[in-house]
DNA sequence: GGTCAATTTGGTAGCGCTACCATTTTTTTG
DNA sequence: CAAAAAAATGGTAGCGCTACCAAATTGACC
């Protein structure tokens, strides 16, 4: 405990390093905290001299603000909680990074936080988040518990969801329809002459958006007059093994299918590189649709035929959609259909 | 502005929202904050009664904790910042998944940083991050500036750095010797009886770890007196067409190539997959190895031999050493080889 | 019952910053 | 050139929480 001359008990700081605050650069620099504050965070509202003056302490003592006193005392962090399902599936991945880059060109930090499609924790996760006075908060899907609804939308700060659309969205959304998107793979398929077609997919009990687009799928082959039922799936999440084993399962209990549409695109390349090893030639002996437009579908043999989803860019105007409302600036719409397009290569 | 009765100014939140903070939940059960925080913070210290009653004040008014005041408070936040060079690396996102199931497992949030390989920026994100009273921090490599590393020493945090190994690391480490990796590949291929060994790469200028497998590579094929300087590399960043692409130049200079040993699985299966399209036999008419044991690997025809990198481990094993420390455990190890495996497939 | 230690609770004082308003200085204008 | 308006600067008072210590309560033991 240190004492000065005086006898009087200098400040110390109680706790924690004794990092350089505002004070210290204020008194170095001659003026008071609030000016420093100022030449930080709106230097159009200093005098040139002062800034220049005030800089230049910053430098000599090499000061980094307090982001957590600052966001106490403004009630925000430029922190945006970014909430998926998983990371384990590429998809989020690439959305996610879309967000990462346009949020950190603007200075805003993203925070992630993953729920294993499990509402519950969503919710959960999204009390905790929220705790850190985020100016935002991007999370997947329009699902979610009645109390993390709630609570958002009676936090009055932009919230965006993604992967999907829908008027019941909390605040803003950007992402596809998942039913038509089923349905132009399916219309795809009809039109090239297929009939006997299967919808294959992975851990589709947790993943509703899977269960929308074989929604699409069903309507469009009933509508056709043609058998729409036959669903294959199983418990384990997406990757190449899952393609491959509901690949061949579906061929043994159904060997006369003449088309396959996969929930997502890593499963129809399990599935393609699963045939090229038995010899089961694409199209010729069965054609294979995809979902996504992964890169991978393009560089396979038989190339793949996709539903192609433009994820980095549906990440980035995410992203876009929260920083127009926290600029002011108010966006042309709260709804973005990202779209995603029919890319027909060999595999159908 | 509101006045009560007797006129006298009510103390109003002068910003931000009217949350339920720490005060109301305190007079709702009748005791003071503080003890309402030790109900939150550390339950065993308060008697079961005072627990209940607090309990039930905060679920009856949704409180949920402002974690900034207490990050302020006790000069520390609940957040690990990860700094990675990018999002568009699949290695990255493994071990990124890696370290956020642990941590999100303990309480903490992964704050996500990308630096595109760029020292400064790393130099400039950190000092940002670190605003944010972080409990520790995680990042690539052990190359950075070093007025990044001045900062993280002073800091007196735990610091991990992942990927790589050696004595210069900052404070903990978890990795991968890349040299010795390098060095086991091109043995691998010599004792498959292969001479003429070229590597390929991409983006190679700013990918140092690449640099240390090829260095490796490189005096493997030096000492068993073999020609070791066949190096072909893109500027572009790792990806199946990358793959190809230097495929397609290593192939045109230099057709009598009888194994090339690629700086990643994505450009060693962007090579078989071209490979594939062209005819070329794997390995009959040349070899494949790649480096890091992505799942792709085992469904390409040929399987691709591969050095294994256990990159979610690798992840898992960061964010441990980091809570090992965090509470108060002292890891057995500062520095953490995590290893590599030599996957031998069908391609070599 | 009285003494001492251990446990449980509370009061006070900030953490480092910025909102708000008051004050000072500069610029504009009749 | 004085008066009004605008711009620049500063003082004060928290933001909501927890560290620190003091006080009150309980239990242990002779």
């Amino acid at each position: 405990m240190t004492t000065n001359k005086a006898g009087i008990r200098e400040r110390r700081r109680h706790r924690g390093d004794n990092r350089v605050t505002i004070q210290d650069v204020a008194k170095q620099a001659g003026v008071a905290p609030i000016t420093v504050s100022r030449v930080l965070n709106t230097p159009e509202k200093v005098s040139v001299k002062l800034r220049e003056r005030v800089d230049h302490a910053v430098q000599a003592l090499g000061y980094v603000p307090n982001l957590i006193a600052g966001g106490l005392a403004s009630a925000g962090t430029r922190v945006i909680p970014v909430v998926v399902p998983s990371l384990s599936i590429l998809t989020f991945i690439e959305v996610i990074h879309g967000i990462q880059e346009t949020l950190e060109a603007a200075g805003y930090q993203v925070l992630l936080g993953s729920t294993d499609f499990d509402l519950d924790r969503e919710a959960a996760l999204m009390d905790s988040v929220l705790g850190y006075s985020p100016s935002g908060v991007i999370l997947t899907g329009l699902q979610h518990r009645e109390s993390a609804v709630r609570r958002l939308k009676a936090w009055g700060r932009p919230v965006v969801e993604i992967m999907e659309l829908g008027d019941t969205c909390i605040d803003m959304c950007v992402g596809v329809q998942n039913a038509e998107a089923g349905a132009c793979m399916a219309n795809h398929l009809l039109e090239r002459g297929y009939r006997r077609i299967a919808f294959l997919g992975a851990g589709m009990a947790r993943d509703y958006r899977a269960r929308q687009r074989f929604e699409g799928h069903r309507e469009t082959l009933k509508s056709a007059g043609v058998e729409c039922d036959l669903l294959f799936q199983c418990e384990e999440p997406s990757s190449y093994d899952a393609g491959r084993n509901v690949f061949l399962e579906a061929l043994e209990k159904c060997p006369d299918l003449e088309a396959m549409h996969f929930a997502n695109d890593n499963l129809a390349a399990g599935a393609i590189m699963e045939a090229n090893r038995q010899g089961i030639r694409i199209p010729g002996d069965l054609a294979i649709g995809g979902y996504l437009g992964l890169s991978l579908g393009e560089h396979l043999s038989p190339r793949l035929t996709t539903v192609t989803v433009p994820r980095y860019e549906m990440g980035v105007e995410a992203a876009r959609l929260l920083l127009a409302r926290l600029e002011g600036r108010s966006s042309l719409s709260d709804q973005v259909d990202i779209g995603y397009e029919l890319t027909v290569r060999e595999s159908t």
